[in-house]
DNA sequence: CCTATGTCAGTTAGACTGAAATTT
DNA sequence: CAAATTTCAGTCAAACTGACATAG
C-alpha cells in the first residue's frame, strides 16, 4: 500500500483532507435526504434514530456530544421523534435532570426502511474499493474521528 | 494492512461510512469557521476561495459542480468575494453567459492567512497518522470522490 | 426548441447563541 | 454556589426551489 502513485493525481494543499471530506457530506446530502424521507425522516433525524438504535439509554445531550452539536439542536432533532412515537423518554433513575431515550419497535422499523435505501447509496460511494480497503478506511476514519473527540470533550 | 482488529471496536452498520463522514464533517465545523474567520470569510467562501486558488479560470457554474452544490448557492458564496475584491470576474470570451472566475494577489494573502490556521486544525485531524497512512487515506477518499461524481455528472 | 448561465426572490433544514428552571 | 440538563426563543450560514432573461 500507499505506493507513490505516479499519476501524482492532486496537490494537497493545506486543509486538502478537511476539503474533501466535506465534499464528499455534500455530495451525499441529496441521496441521504430522499433515503430518510422513504420512512419520513429528515436526515439530521435519520442519523439520530440510528445511533439510538445501537446505543441504547442515551440522553439528548449525551446524544449531541457524540454528534458535534449542541445540547439544543439535538433537542430540535429528537423531539419529533418522541412525537411520533419513534422514541420514547424517560426520567433518568439516577440523574434526575435528565432523560433517557430509546428507540421503539415502531422506530426500528422506520429506519430499517430508510438504512435499505441507504445501503445502496453506501455501496455506490465505495464501489470499487475491496472489503480489505474499506476496513481501512473505516479504521482510518475512527483515528480521525477520535482526534476530533480528544480535542473537544 | 487490514488486519483483523481483534478489538472489533465498532459494528459497520448499513450508512457507516456515510455517517462517519458526516460525523467528521460536524466536527470540523467550528474549527473551519474559525479559521475562515481569520481571514473575515465565511467557511463556504474560504473552500471556494481555496478551489479557484488551484482551479483558475472556472466559472461559477463549473465551481459549483465540483462542489456539489447548486448554481445559485455558488453565486451566493461568490458573490461576496467579487465585491470584496478577492475574486475578479471576465466575460468567457468562447461562451458569452458565463464569467470566468480568477482570485486576485489579495485575495491570495486573504487565503493564505486563513490557510495557516487551518493547517493546525488538519494536523490534530490527523494527529497519529504516519505519512503512508495519509497517503493511503487521501487516495481511499479519492476514489469515494470519484464514485460520487460519476453518479451525477 | 431545448439547454445552460446567471440573477432575483423566497424557502428550508439544521446549526447557533442566550436565557430560564431544575437538579447535581 | 457552580455545573449540567432541558426548554423556549430568536438568529444565522448555507443549502434549496422557482422564475426569468440571455446565450449557445
Amino acid at each position: 500500500m500507499h505506493a507513490e502513485t505516479s499519476a501524482a493525481p492532486e496537490a494537497r494543499t493545506a486543509g486538502w483532507f478537511i476539503y474533501m471530506l466535506k465534499q464528499l457530506d455534500m455530495g451525499l446530502r441529496p441521496s441521504m435526504e430522499q433515503s430518510a424521507g422513504v420512512a419520513d425522516l429528515t436526515a439530521a433525524q435519520f442519523t439520530a434514530l440510528s445511533v439510538l438504535a445501537v446505543r441504547q439509554g442515551l440522553s439528548s445531550s449525551e446524544l449531541a456530544r457524540r454528534s458535534f452539536v449542541r445540547a439544543q439542536s439535538m433537542a430540535e432533532t429528537v423531539t419529533p421523534l418522541i412525537k411520533r412515537g419513534l422514541v420514547t423518554r424517560q426520567r433518568d433513575t439516577e440523574d434526575r435532570r435528565s432523560f433517557v431515550l430509546f428507540i421503539t419497535d415502531e422506530g426500528r422499523k422506520m429506519l430499517q426502511l430508510a438504512q435499505q435505501d441507504v445501503a445502496g447509496v453506501e455501496e455506490q460511494l465505495l464501489n470499487g474499493l475491496a472489503p480489505g480497503q474499506r476496513d481501512d478506511l473505516a479504521s482510518l476514519l475512527r483515528v480521525c474521528r477520535s482526534n476530533l473527540l480528544n480535542g473537544r470533550f
